[in-house]
DNA sequence: GTACATGCAAAAGTTTTGCAGACAT
DNA sequence: ATGTCTGCAAAACTTTTGCATGTAC
């Protein structure tokens, strides 16, 4: 439950800390991987008349904040979830639409050999990886 | 240059070959990994009376056939890109946007890994990785 | 009090759907 | 001839923008 304290990074800034920011952080952290949409229904609950202006506004700033990261799981919307913390990993079945995460660790020597290489920094806690998961391809 | 032949892949389903769904193919091969709207502007280019709805119905239908994939390359619209030939992933570049290709071969062990693991089937060709790319890296 | 945030409404952009006419078979 | 495809228009969504009001500081 470390709040990575909103309140100095926005004061550190020059912002504000006000109830929507919280709220939405606090969503963000809830839900594990959401969509936009969903952190408005989920603020909503708390906090009726939220906007869904805000949502996307808020969620902008906290990434820029480094508060949150964004990635593409399969569809349309975007899903945002906390960043540090539990950095992980998407698995994402293009059957079943399950996703389940991996551990960082799986991904390290991907990292390295790409850093190496490349000299690109892999962002872990934005990789999503598509295919199909164990229960579907026994299936078929 | 092998087009895996499109005329019968829809001839066995009864589905009928036209002008437009062989145009849509051909853009999605010589742009590698484009957009709807980009395959839109290159088909037009050809024919100039095709549709933007016709480039979404066969993009979906073409990916049904499996003859291409889509990948979130980190903003709104997905790309598209052949199925087959040239397996590759991408890595985008958060910072300048860059999109690179890696071969893979680099994710072979991990797609080995998650395979033993937990079964599941990584879809090469659908990769794409984000982080920050060398020269934005070095800049900073 | 002042500048930043929010809500509301409207715009912009993307993807989907319904339907009549065109066309491959 | 017949059933599929396409183009057109409109609807359904998602995300962004402008502006007046509200509010943290």
């Amino acid at each position: 439950m470390s709040e990575t304290s909103l309140p100095e990074i926005l004061r550190a800034r020059g912002l504000r800390l006000t109830a929507q920011r919280q709220l939405v952080l606090e969503a963000v952290h809830e839900l594990g991987h959401a969509t936009p949409e969903q952190l408005h229904t989920a603020v909503r609950e708390v906090a009726a008349g939220v906007n869904i202006t805000t949502i996307y506004r808020t969620l902008e700033l906290l990434e820029d904040l480094g508060l949150v990261t964004h990635t593409h799981l399969s569809h349309g919307s975007p899903t945002y979830h906390p960043v540090g913390e539990d950095q992980h990993a998407h698995l994402v079945c293009r059957d079943c639409g399950a996703v389940s995460e991996i551990e960082p660790e799986v991904l390290a020597p991907l990292a390295g050999e790409l850093a190496k290489e490349r000299g690109f920094r892999l962002d872990i806690g934005h990789v999503a990886l598509f295919g199909t998961c164990g229960d579907c391809g026994e299936t078929k």
